[in-house]
DNA sequence: TTTACCATGTAAAATGTTACATGATTAG
DNA sequence: CTAATCATGTAACATTTTACATGGTAAA
């Protein structure tokens, strides 16, 4: 259940709204590595949380704007605390661009334009991502800990160092095709006879 | 539905069986940015995607060890080519570590050394991937493209990065707390009065 | 006055994991 | 002979997103 810490991670900020924290996942979430959440996992979830006792609501405004502004209890704090004690486990990353670069090869040979396409628009989020990061690093605006500008540092300097590797892809593929480093078993030739294969094979269907 | 693009893409290197296929994911899909996959999914995708013409069955040992085989037909191959055509979503990254850095002075302030430990667990971890990830690399055993070769370089050269990064911070938290870097609206000193009045209240109630 | 933003909520669908059941083969 | 590995499959559960419904407020 990872929605639940963000949940409690965010109030421990600072006192919020669900509204409020969709807003905090979606300015520092991506970033900081707690991915996206939605309105439909977050209001369920506060509801079950204020149920359990790790929140409760400090305010709400019936009139007009309808704002629910949730606290953390003592159990709350404590679940929080208790969560960051465990050791974290490491992440399981599902990168399209790697899966294709992975799969590149055998399903989609010769069209290297097309990839230095996606490595392009990769290097351009990846730049966008980094300005946004600067900005609130240095807007002055943001509370920075110490571990968190530790954090910070990282990150960016990793966003960095993927658009450096972006680049020397793309500078990789604008020269000619080589021949594959290794290939004990010609799985390469022999994945080109299969293909070649099966659309002899359909043709034939017709 | 990511399952299906990875068990195309590795029925795409050679036929294969679902374990088969659950094999590569084990060995090589952690580093190569494919995540995890189970039986669970595997099998019934496996079946759907036959149904769907995208696959079929090219041998199936029904004596003994029942073993079935999957090969590519020619949907299948286009169906992967139109996947690797469509550009590639930013990655979300939901890291444990990285949440708990941004979490840490709030939920758990003081307890630097928990938090040492966290980092020099996962840069063993880190450690233990980068040398899997040269042994195949190494082995002459594993097919390696131009491409994939490509790939390859940046993950190992990003494992090092990463690795490099978890021990600067463990150094940092070697040395003794510093004050946040920027703290404008004095939110880290409300955060532990709100921690301090929350346990108050909750003391009332026994 | 209309667009953008603030604000909460639910139901259905998608996607996946965990846990179980079953059984063959191989290596020590 | 027994543990590990090979091999397939299902059902229940968990988690989360998508799409919808509803309505207030502020700025252009």
């Amino acid at each position: 259940m990872s929605v639940k810490h963000i949940l409690l991670g965010v109030l421990s900020w600072a006192p919020n709204s669900g509204y409020g924290i969709k807003s905090e996942v979606e300015y520092y979430g991506r970033e900081l590595g707690w991915g996206r959440v939605s309105f439909g996992s977050i209001y369920p979830q506060l509801k079950k949380l204020e149920h359990q006792g790790f929140i409760k609501t400090e305010s709400a405004e019936e009139d007009g704007r309808k704002t629910k502004i949730y606290e953390l209890t003592a159990k709350g704090w404590r679940e929080l605390s208790n969560w960051l004690e465990q050791p974290p486990v490491f992440p399981e990353v599902r990168d399209e661009l790697l899966m294709k670069l992975s799969f590149w090869d055998t399903g989609k040979p010769e069209d290297r334009e097309l990839l230095m396409d996606h490595l392009e628009l990769r290097r351009k989020e990846t730049k966008q991502m980094l300005h946004h990061f600067e900005q609130w690093s240095t807007n002055g605006y943001s509370a920075i800990s110490e571990i968190g500008g530790l954090e910070m540092d990282y990150l960016k300097d990793r966003l960095r160092f993927d658009m450096e590797w972006y680049e020397r892809m793309i500078r990789q593929l604008e020269r000619p095709p080589t021949s594959p480093r290794q290939d004990p078993r010609g799985l390469f030739k022999k994945a080109s006879q299969r293909k070649k294969h099966a659309f002899s094979e359909s043709k034939d269907m017709t």
